[in-house]
DNA sequence: CTGTTAGCGCGTTCAT
DNA sequence: ATGAACGCGCTAACAG
């Protein structure tokens, strides 16, 4: 309720002073020690906050930033949720509303909010699943000078900067961590080829052979193929002693597939999933995963966003995945 | 881009003209029919939008409306993420926008955003488990004049609103599920009250007895809760042919049980949770459950807090559930 | 029927 | 070193 009127006028001096003093911004002049301090404990005493609207209205802009979820992740897998959770953090701090929007299919996205957003927010952050739809879009955001940061599997268009964890390294880090624990055998079943490059890479770092036939790409993340990558490898009598999944609700298919086939995990196959999502804790024996640390991707994704309203400039980058161990391996 | 000065300039009218018009608002005098059109005309051709921060700031207002999420549901549940959509959608309806926040344990609730928050929305709405502590940070709120929903399993004050789940409906129609699927000795394992009492309603509206010994009381709503019930029942020696589980984990706990002792599901034991999570796709067979229908709560807390803030009356109310069937039953 | 004035809270420019 | 004036976009009261 105090505003730059009321310490002012509790101080007989005028607004603009205070609101120099308060923001440090003097222009060419100063300001004597003696009336500062004053400034300064009043402000306190009355818990001073600048009024975000009249700030915003003042400096031309909207103090909103856009966000703009598509479908990410796996139903389950928390990921929208950890993702919120950064991103939020990361506008609170800095004092910005949010214009939530979440869109199931592709076509509500290009149809909706965009038109009438463009002019309401100071920037758009928009996650969700790669798509070439999305393109014009993000275009039309950027012509009106909205600066755009997406949060997606790939950058959408190469001159919008992209934040997500490193695809590879999930793939990379889930092949180490099986290799650590004594795999040499290792199968892998998914559908990023970004993924299938960091199982490759791990496997050459420790001086072991690809095999194709144990790697099994699939059309979607979803719990039957995890289920059927195994059947396909035990009826071709395929030896492996690992699993590395590039989804939880894979993995766990996997799991249930080998147990129903009297294999013990983890004493003769050991699983790893990625997402790290809930179900992990869920599943028959508590699943190994790699997180993609969504609530880092969020909270960077926001600054960078904050940082390109503010009129720095923002580059893609990428944020190391984390592997939780459970009982799987 | 196009203010009303715009519209005003382009038309060699006033502002305030433009703005009574647009509004509707014409006071005690009226406005010749030929500007009248003109001007709608030239608001719909420049594609006119009020620019809200200047009409929350000249109304007292602040244009946005507090969020705050506590933990709710079981993690991997996606209540949360259904919820928001729900508030989402209602508040970009009313040109509302968010200060969204997650607190993780109650500690972090009573302390960070209240204090700053209190004077930069115009409404809060709080999400999550009802619980003592919330008491004082709501009080603080109302003190201010801010309107507060809650969305709660019960009621945090009684003189606050609050939108939720009829809970006792969640386990009378999970039982008359079961009922109306054959089955007549129906065991119920969970947590709260109010969903046993439903599960006793619907035994009696079906004339069958009600038997002590076949409910499980939890602490939780965790999995291996539902486990352990199974493990009991048998135990005893009780016969049942149906399951009610307060929650999908624990429906799942108790399906994983079944099956290790080779009880068939749904044939010899169907089975039933509550929160329609998307586990439910995921378990060896898929679990039919009672929705909560989350995004409808969330739109009517949502419309009902935007009422408060208009200066409507608010009053509690309660979201009718949805039994899912699926393979369980 | 239409225009002028004033002010929401703030930050900047220019004058004192 | 300090303050007056102005305007961001909008609406309400009052004047003509």
């Amino acid at each position: 309720v105090a505003s730059l009127k009321d310490i002012a006028g509790s101080l007989g001096v005028s607004v603009a002073l205070v609101s120099k003093v308060l923001n440090r911004r003097m222009g060419t002049s100063g300001c004597s020690e003696k009336t500062r301090k004053a400034i300064l404990a009043k402000a306190k005493q009355l818990r001073f906050r600048p009024n975000p609207l009249a700030v915003a209205l003042r400096a031309g802009r909207k103090g909103t930033v856009g966000v703009f979820v598509h479908p990410i992740g796996n139903p389950g897998s928390g990921l929208v949720e950890s993702l919120l959770d950064g991103i939020a953090e990361a506008c609170n701090r800095n004092r910005e509303r949010i214009w939530l929007s979440f869109f199931k299919t592709g076509d509500e996205f290009g149809e909706r909010a965009p038109s009438e957003a463009q002019h309401e927010v100071d920037g758009l952050l928009l996650a969700g699943v790669s798509h070439p739809e999305l393109a014009p879009l993000l275009r039309g955001f950027r012509k009106q000078g909205v600066p755009v940061v997406s949060v997606c599997t790939r950058p959408v268009l190469p001159s919008i900067p992209n934040v997500f964890t490193d695809e590879e390294a999930l793939g990379y880090l889930a092949t180490r961590h099986l290799l650590e624990r004594g795999c040499r055998r290792i199968a892998h079943v998914g559908r990023l080829p970004s993924r299938i490059r960091g199982y490759r890479r791990a496997l050459r770092a420790h001086g072991l052979p690809f095999s194709p036939a144990l790697v099994r790409e699939t059309k979607e993340f979803a719990l039957g193929e995890g289920g059927a990558a195994v059947r396909a490898w035990l009826a071709a009598g395929m030896r492996f002693d690992g699993v590395v999944a590039q989804s939880d609700n894979q993995a766990l298919g996997a799991m249930y597939e080998l147990l129903r086939h009297g294999r013990k995990v983890p004493q003769e196959v050991k699983v790893v999933g990625i997402d790290n999502s809930p179900i992990c804790d869920l599943s028959p024996v508590a699943l190994s995963s790699v997180s993609q640390e969504m609530q880092e991707v969020g909270r960077r994704a926001a600054e960078m966003l904050l940082d390109g309203i503010a009129g720095k400039r923002m580059s893609s980058c990428v944020v190391p995945p984390q592997v939780i161990r459970r009982a799987s391996s």
